[in-house]
DNA sequence: TTGATTTTTCTAGTTACTCCATTTATAATG
DNA sequence: CATTATAAATGGAGTAACTAGAAAAATCAA
């Protein structure tokens, strides 16, 4: 099965913070919410959820992180680092945006309201781009192994981030249409606008000439 | 003489301020590099600038705000904003980049004093993005004004927001290179990747065909 | 000089975040 | 079950960025 974002298995200990975590997040959105981001203290935001103010910063080193997490990362990334090297990268592509698709229906609320966050509080809206730039150097790894070439290649990291900007500027548009429309279907748009696919199968065909 | 950028007239009192400015920032730039950014307090910038702490919440909004300050802000703003519209939007693009040749050759150390700790503080690094998302902003309307649609128009968003990051990762190139190669020519190397020229003209001349 | 305005400075907060020591809960072992 | 190891939660004391607002000083206009 496919393209199919599930949760990771975890000891027993790990769930339960895994769980404090989340609840803590549920909290800290909902105050944020009511009151806005500036507004709530993390004070309140441990009182909401029943920790005390010092356990906030064993879970999250800032405030910021509370918005930033999401608990479907890991699975996301263990879904990119093991792709299959038998299908052209375009196709992958298009195959990891179906299992995008998955997790929206799953937790629209959610990320809906994480996104809006991210993008109206200014220092959210910065500390996004820093994810992003993460997972500019895990694209741009893959997109290394495929080819042979170093990871820090400037071509690669280039085309990695075009990727990433574009899929980016769909999500803002999303959220400007207050997540009714088709997240994915901008997202695929975007894309082709910057024809991010050809560009890939350039790139791995260009590479398998050479070696 | 197009291509060069100067400085703007100011008045007396503007001149002094903006004296004032530069001296914090450079003091700040110095004891950054001395001691570390998180290490050095504003107190000991003031200090150095010989001005009260207060003061310098005058001049700068957060700490973050005295390594993005760019002289050479308001000058690229209307240069940008009193582009020729005869020629095509590839030409005044490259023109452009000649223009940041020149201040490159002007101010070269600061230039990467100041991108090298925006490379490397995470919460800088993050700040400059902001910078980037502005400069979208302008960068579509600018398109906008050109092909008569909207300037939020989704697609023009997008294809502003690839032409910067192209910018910027060659940007991130040229310092992990440590300002020794030719930085223009990295940005133009970027840009011919992400086919940028290119799709600014098949848009500007499917805008023509259309109206 | 006088008065108006701008700029600087001071004072007194608030709050995110750090460090470290202590206590409490949980799991592993004999 | 009792003991021990380990990890997690807490409390307290401190730092430094930033805010608000009032007072003082410098600058400018008439």
């Amino acid at each position: 099965m496919p393209n199919t974002i599930t949760p990771v298995a975890l000891g027993l200990r790990e769930r339960k913070k895994l769980k404090t975590k989340e609840a803590i997040q549920r909290e800290a959105l909902r105050l944020f919410k009511e009151q806005g981001y500036a507004a709530t203290t993390i004070e309140q935001i441990a009182a909401a959820a029943e920790i005390s103010p010092s356990t906030f910063f064993n879970y999250f080193p800032t405030k910021e992180d509370v918005v930033l997490f999401d608990r479907y990362d890991p699975m996301i990334f263990s879904m990119m680092t093991s792709l299959p090297a038998s299908e052209p990268l375009s196709a992958v592509m298009y195959g990891l945006l179906d299992g995008l698709a998955g997790v929206m229906e799953r937790d629209h609320d959610v990320i809906l309201a994480r996104s809006k966050l991210s993008l109206e509080v200014p220092e959210l809206r910065a500390r996004f781009w820093e994810e992003i730039e993460k997972a500019r150097d895990l694209i741009a790894s893959i997109l290394a192994a495929r080819t042979g070439r170093d990871a820090s290649d400037f071509e690669l990291r280039v085309l990695a981030m075009l990727f990433l900007t574009a899929t980016f500027e769909a999500i803002l548009e999303w959220i400007r249409r207050d997540g009714r429309g088709d997240m994915v279907k901008l997202v695929k748009q975007a894309l082709d606008l910057a024809q991010i696919g050809p560009r890939l199968d350039e790139l791995e065909s260009a590479t398998r000439k050479t070696r």
